[in-house]
DNA sequence: ACAAGATATATCGACTCCGAGGCAGAAAGC
DNA sequence: GCTTTCTGCCTCGGAGTCGATATATCTTGT
């Protein structure tokens, strides 16, 4: 997916396009060359991207990789209807969300936000005692699982706010767009 | 690592194990079965937990684990030292976090502490423009990559403090601790 | 003249992990 | 009596990822 986010930008090579992706996702968890190459040609097979060797600027021969109609539309179908992983698991959900103006509509952009914030607001409870009951954070005698609950919440709640002011002024635009439409 | 930090606070079978891991890690990225088992097998076999047959109090017979010494020597030593991964990927510090008390050193507690915090520390730049050249936030035409770094920033600030009033604490801690031992 | 390092692409074997499925006993609903 | 559901353990195949390695070109420093 960020591969083809990244395209949908402008065309780039695959070195360019490796320094790219390891600073969104990479600066936590860096993609192996190994992983990079077969993806791109898995993507070219599919005919979602396109490729045209160009001389190198500074030394060995690139290939240009340029995103395809195909391609696009994959890209969309993706970021409209993600995986559940995508909503839950935080480091896939920011490569979703540095992708996602690529999804034209508001309306589809809003519903995608409102999958997570729909996920935020369910409560969490990470630790049980031996019994299976749940420990409430201020009973909890390790400071670190207190910490980590406390900053558990306060990320949470501060994307949440931002998640409900996102999803109002897209469902604003959108409202506004349809009435448009209506008064021609 | 998770396996044989809820096995130190105590002994479990199989199937509450996966429910414990699952509400702790697995909220995010649940755990499959043939995850788990295989790596229950594969601890037993480096002699990091022991495995008693006991009757399922409800249905089926349980395998009750229990960690054993080897077992506490492991964990203390990958949270002691733990692999970059552990510090850079969220979800995998949190996990450490949750059995950083294990660790009975409040000195070595607070040097894993201070990789993290060293590690937020380091300014990222998530996003470039067709020359390679990076793009501050305000500059973003994207309102989704405007979101993603302000909670980016949020996030961090909210950890650091935390990191930064724990590491006090630690240090203060073990001051005291060496203190008493030289005025005995 | 030569080595080192950045640029640039690609493959292979080893490893991990997941999903699907199987096996089995007990309780609960129809 | 029957199916479903929950508990509980385990295995296999396939997909995906990584680290190591190979190759080639150009620049820069020595």
């Amino acid at each position: 997916m960020a591969i083809l986010g990244f395209l949908r930008d402008f065309s780039l090579h695959g070195y360019d396009l490796k320094n790219r992706v390891a600073s969104l996702a990479g600066h936590v968890r860096p993609v192996a060359d190994g992983t990079l190459y077969p993806t791109i040609k898995k993507l070219e097979e599919a005919q979602c991207l396109t490729r045209r060797t160009a001389p190198g600027s500074v030394a060995a021969p690139r290939h240009m990789l340029e995103i395809t109609q195909t391609g696009t539309d994959q890209l969309r179908r993706w970021l409209r209807d993600p995986e559940q992983g995508f909503i839950t698991d935080d480091n896939k959900w920011y490569v979703l969300l540095a992708f996602l103006h690529h999804l034209e509509n508001p309306r589809e952009q809003a519903l995608v936000l409102a999958r997570r914030r729909e996920f935020l607001d369910q409560p969490t409870q990470l630790f049980f005692d031996e019994h299976g009951a749940p420990i409430p954070p201020e009973l909890l005698d390790s400071p670190f699982r207190k910490g980590l609950m406390q900053i558990h919440r306060s990320t949470n709640l501060t994307e949440i706010e931002w998640l409900d002011r996102q999803i109002g002024d897209l469902n604003r635009r959108a409202g506004f767009a349809v009435r448009q439409r209506g008064a021609e």
